[in-house]
RNA sequence: GCUGGCGUGGCUCAACGGUAGAGCAGCUGACUUGUAAUCAGCAGGUUGUAGGUUCGAUUCCUAUCGCCAGCUCCA
């Protein structure tokens, strides 16, 4: 079911018109700016402008200032409606507003609002009736950027002038601490401070380095993954990282994604060229025409952990969520068309189970990834089969009763997407997992099977994703369990902290029968104060210490956040230690 | 790729045209310790890199690499 968003209705009118006091503002500071656009948006409202003078942090408080004397003086907003010529005429000195004019419906109503007796907008509104209302509000610029006119990488890029605006003030600076303490648990900061990960800078750019804790965390996820993907019917291949072009000519690939590519060897001048793989499924689809298939062999479903190349733009690159080599829990299964909802359905689940066994469930949100028919050129096929693919996923997203939001001109270039959407730090939303159907592809490769009347018929291909990039995933665990990793993927589970030298023996002794158990049990044997000790592993998020005295009775536990209570091997971590530690010795302190 | 901001020892920061400095981390030694920083000492930087301006550049300019936010793109 599409999924309808609300807002707060009245604040979303202040914050627009708080938006038209900042355009304002502007204007008297900048008279040669260009307005274009300044809606309210989710913590406050931007103005995108086209001004030759670049703005920075140093102008804020000039334009603040301005905005304040405005609000102050209670300037009202004025509503009238205009004709196409007469809208043309008032704004002819601004081409953006022109534009937008000349695209209007002519049955629709222009309307401007001006505010005060100096300043007029074009806008749809509604808006206050006078600054006076805008008197309590909290608000503050609080960055400027580059935006695109309309989007379009193609337009001139204009100056967009953020401002928060809420309520009050108190609200502003609530909303500003959540921000600061969201950003504490940003995985580009803790994940270098936990030693997760790290870069380099002549390694490159969206090049990471996993350091032995984060790799571990991947390779406990990868494990996991992958025997549940064995249990649940999934055959494991093992692909090229690379291959000719003409690979990609086939798939479609060259034409639609050659500037995505890691292209190894000049075309012009190589007899042969190859590139390194941005995706799996060409080379899955080679082991199901490894030989003939029948409706017997379906589905059949290949998955694989599969380390992909991507050459994002550099201005992409962002910690261990964007890189430009990463490897991916992918799967591609064929299935007849009667079995697409079945199938379909059972690679939800699997993304479900996975989001859940993660504690990311409840984070996630959903977006059916559509074409965009007037951008064409981004997609194979025809529009029929555009809308025979899409008209197939909504009924399988409404039937299992599925909320989503549309993502128009979302789709991949070769079928629409059911994406698994989370959020990081900052409110920036991105892909950790995806489920797609793609009837385009079997044909272009020649795949087919032998149905039960002798006829020969391409398979519908899914592609999907169980648990995303490991090294996406990675990022919004680090983020979402600042750093504190569920116990089943803590890198460290338990450090065992001897009091002084006298106790490094019996620590030792402790540390083999916890390793025995199969815990991640590590020893600080360093010459260091305890209490020093025990801050350095609160620090790194250790789950559980063991403080070891004399071997006769003064050995302690503590955990840490009462992560004791964790569980590993169904037994709760503090017992199964304290049992293993302490075994028939009543005695404990 | 584009726009804006930013790069000083492993980390957090100082000096901002005039001999690069501190705390933490590291190493050595002492202390042998009971729950979030024991004491002392040592070492570590051609201030991201390359040019330029200047008597002199961490500081000013240019290019380049990298980081951050946003746009565009995307797992």
């Amino acid at each position: 079911m599409e999924k309808k968003i609300e807002n707060d209705e009245k604040l979303h009118i202040m914050r627009h018109s708080l938006a038209h006091v900042l355009a304002k503002a502007i204007v008297s500071l900048y008279p040669d700016a260009k307005l274009t656009i300044g809606p309210a948006i989710d913590d406050g409202c931007y103005y995108d402008i086209d001004l030759l003078a670049p703005l920075s942090p140093d102008n804020f408080s000039a334009i603040e200032k301005k905005m304040d004397e405005i609000i102050r003086k209670g300037e009202a907003f004025t509503r009238k409606e205009v004709t196409k010529a007469e809208a043309l005429k008032l704004f002819k000195n601004n081409p953006y507003k022109c534009e937008l004019i000349s695209e209007l419906d002519p049955k629709e109503k222009i309307t401007i609002y001006s505010l005060g007796d100096d300043f007029v907008d074009l806008c749809r509104g509604p808006h206050v009736e006078s600054t006076r209302s805008l008197q309590n509000m909290g608000y503050k610029i609080h960055a400027v950027n580059g935006a695109y006119w309309r989007g379009n990488e193609k337009n001139k890029m204009l100056q967009r002038i953020y401002c928060y605006g809420f309520k009050d003030k108190k609200a502003l600076n609530s909303y500003i601490n959540m921000l600061e303490e969201a950003k504490k648990r940003d995985h580009n900061k803790i994940g270098r401070e936990l030693e997760l990960f790290t870069t380099v800078d002549y390694i490159g750019q969206g090049l990471p380095i996993l350091l032995p804790r984060g790799a571990k965390v991947i390779q406990l996820m990868q494990r996991f993954v992958e025997d549940e993907e064995a249990k649940r019917g999934w055959q494991i291949t093992k692909t090229p990282y690379m291959a000719k072009s003409d690979l990609y000519k086939i798939s479609g690939h060259w034409d639609h994604y050659k500037d995505g590519m890691f292209v190894l060897g000049d075309e012009n001048k190589d007899k042969e060229v190859y590139a390194l793989r941005p995706m799996t499924c060409p080379f899955q689809y080679q082991a199901y025409l490894n030989k003939a298939r029948s409706y017997k062999d379906l589905p059949l479903r290949y998955d694989e952990t599969s380390t992909l190349f991507r050459n994002e733009a550099s201005g992409e690159m962002h910690g261990l969520i964007r890189i430009r080599q990463f490897t991916l829990s992918e799967g591609h299964l064929m299935c007849t068309p009667e079995q697409l909802e079945s199938e379909f359905k059972s690679c939800l689940e699997l993304a479900i189970f996975m989001l859940k066994t993660l504690g990311l469930e409840e984070d996630a949100s959903y977006r059916f990834s559509q074409w965009d028919p007037n951008n064409r050129e981004k997609y194979i096929g025809t529009p029929e089969q555009w809308d025979e693919a899409q008209s197939t996923m909504k009924k399988i997203l409404d039937d299992l009763n599925v909320e989503y939001v549309v993502g128009v001109g979302e789709a991949a270039f070769y079928g629409p997407k059911l994406d698994i959407q989370i959020k990081n730090v900052y409110g920036k939303e991105d892909t950790l997992i995806t489920i797609q159907i793609d009837q385009m592809l079997a044909a272009k490769f020649g795949m087919e099977y032998t149905d039960k009347d002798g006829s020969k018929k391409n398979p519908i291909i899914i592609h999907r994703s169980s648990i995303g990039c490991y090294e996406r995933t990675l990022a919004y665990l680090i983020e979402k369990y600042a750093g504190a990793f569920p116990l089943w993927l803590a890198p460290e589970q338990v450090k065992i902290l001897p009091i002084t030298d006298r106790n490094l023996n019996y620590a030792k002794k402790i540390l083999e029968k916890l390793e025995e158990k199969g815990l991640r049990a590590t020893l600080d044997d360093r010459n260091e104060k305890i209490g020093y000790k025990i801050r350095e592993a609160h620090n790194m998020k250790i789950p559980y210490l063991v403080i070891v005295g004399d071997e006769e009775q003064k050995t302690k536990t503590i955990s840490f956040r009462g992560r004791g209570n964790e569980s590993v091997n169904g037994i709760k971590l503090k017992d199964f230690v304290e049992r293993l530690i302490f075994e028939d010795k009543t005695k404990k302190i």
